[in-house]
DNA sequence: TCTGGGGTCCTAGGACCC
DNA sequence: TCTGGGGTCCTAGGACCC
């Protein structure tokens, strides 16, 4: 068996790059980009890092810090990000035959067997400069004999500048040697919880995690843990998924622009979640069988009475008819909705998944499948996508006051043409 | 006043069956 | 009367990722 080889390509700062981009005014400003509902700051330029600004940071928590250092402020984008997205894996498909898109700002490279023919150093080099070259975003490139290993030394490549972007780590002397230096909540994997645990143990490293005795660590967290144990160790635990894996739920949620406290504004907010799992599902060609429908309060006003409810349903036979989950979605609503609380957050999932014509009726089941059901939800995803209006469920509510903040957006170039950037 | 959304995997406990 | 143990399904929750 050839040994696994992988590379982790991984853009930096991804959404503030993909903003400046289409702002040379904005070079050397720090940037940050906001979450739905502009909420808290889900990325940094590096301008922005430097301020102290964390990740994840309430913005009003912030606000006097970015009026006072200019810093450019923008809600999230992501036809952009996507759009950006896509350019940068395709430049990578063609360099490399097998690649695994792991996140909208991140691939695996499969190049195992490949080291026998070409120089990897040199081909990690290409990535490095050929990305910021064609697409306008730069990366730093991570190779390891595992993509724990190739995650570790991505993250390297990232941390330290001397590495000019490319980090290898095929030899095991080099892989001790950057593990001794790294704390264990960077491996991927280790979170803020199992760090707490870990740090109880003694074990603070990621090269002491390497040394932990699976066993061990199995039984006192889970097989999860265990593999990212042997995967530090060079034991390939998780191949390269070229395909992206059948989706097993689709979720829909938000929380609201502002809180909700009367029923009639939630059934619009479930309905309006449906409406936008159900498209979801038939963009992935599949039927659901299964729905569930949570309410909560937030968990953040500890002053008020916390509410948190879900309940889950089942229709008859599978479907992608959005009405027939509209109907299950508010019915599962009434049981869980209770009067006098100010909600936060709501949402559906959708899970046990068919494919088309895979389900078997039972004998005496008696329902008889919506007649044109197809023919209508093709036509609703059809005008929605057009881009010449919307058409909607009267149950959807129009302009809702609950619905999503996003002040800051910055324009879709690349997109939509009536946004298409202007060269003066 | 203001704290994201969409996923995955794993585990524990209760109900129920044989 | 025998009240054990294993399997499955469901739900809830924990933990992680980007």
């Amino acid at each position: 068996m050839t040994p696994s080889l992988f590379a982790l390509v991984d853009c930096n700062n991804f959404y503030a790059s993909c903003e400046r981009m289409f702002r040379p005014d904005l070079a050397g400003r720090p940037i940050v980009v906001l979450s739905n509902n502009d909420g808290c700051v889900v990325a940094r330029s590096a301008e922005a890092k430097q301020l102290g600004i964390k990740m994840a940071v309430p913005v009003y928590q912030i606000a006097n810090q970015l009026r006072q250092h200019h810093v450019a402020v923008f809600s999230s984008n992501y036809a952009l990000y996507a759009d950006i997205s896509n350019r940068v894996m395709t430049t990578l498909e063609q360099m490399v035959p097998k690649v695994e898109v792991y996140s909208i700002d991140e691939a695996f490279l499969d190049l195992s067997r490949l080291d026998k023919c070409i120089d990897i150093h040199q081909l990690a080099l290409d990535i490095y400069q050929r990305i910021p070259q064609w697409i306008g975003i730069s990366v730093c490139v991570g190779i390891g004999p595992t993509k724990t290993l190739a995650k570790l030394a991505n993250h390297a490549a990232k941390r330290y500048p001397a590495t000019r972007g490319v980090v290898d780590l095929r030899d095991r002397e080099r892989q001790r040697r950057l593990m001794a230096l790294i704390p264990v909540d960077e491996v991927w994997g280790i979170g803020r919880r199992l760090t707490k645990r870990l740090n109880i143990m003694g074990i603070n490293t990621a090269l002491q995690l390497a040394d932990a005795h699976p066993k061990l660590i199995r039984d006192t967290f889970s097989v999860t843990v265990e593999r990212t144990v042997r995967e530090l160790n060079g034991i390939d635990c998780d191949d390269i998924q070229e395909v992206a894996a059948t989706k097993q739920q689709i979720i829909s949620s938000r929380s609201f622009g502002s809180r909700i406290d009367n029923l009639e504004a939630m059934q619009q907010a479930i309905n309006e979640y449906t409406f936008r799992a159900c498209e979801k599902l038939r963009s992935e060609r599949q039927y659901a069988k299964a729905m569930s429908v949570f309410v909560r309060t937030s968990p953040f006003s500890d002053a008020t009475p916390q509410y948190s409810k879900s309940l889950s349903g089942s229709l008859v036979r599978p479907s992608n008819d959005t009405r027939d989950f509209v109907t299950l979605g508010q019915s599962l609503l009434q049981s869980i909705w209770r009067e006098g609380h100010a909600y936060a957050k709501a949402g559906v999932m959708l899970g046990d998944f068919f494919g088309a014509g895979v389900f078997q009726l039972g004998l005496f089941d008696d329902v008889t499948p919506r007649p044109k059901s197809k023919e209508l939800m093709q036509l609703l995803d059809k005008v929605n996508h057009s881009g010449h209006g919307k058409i909607w469920f009267a149950g959807q509510g129009i302009d809702p006051t609950w619905g999503m903040k996003r002040e800051q957006l910055s324009p879709r170039y690349t997109t939509q043409w009536a946004q298409l950037p202007i060269v003066k």
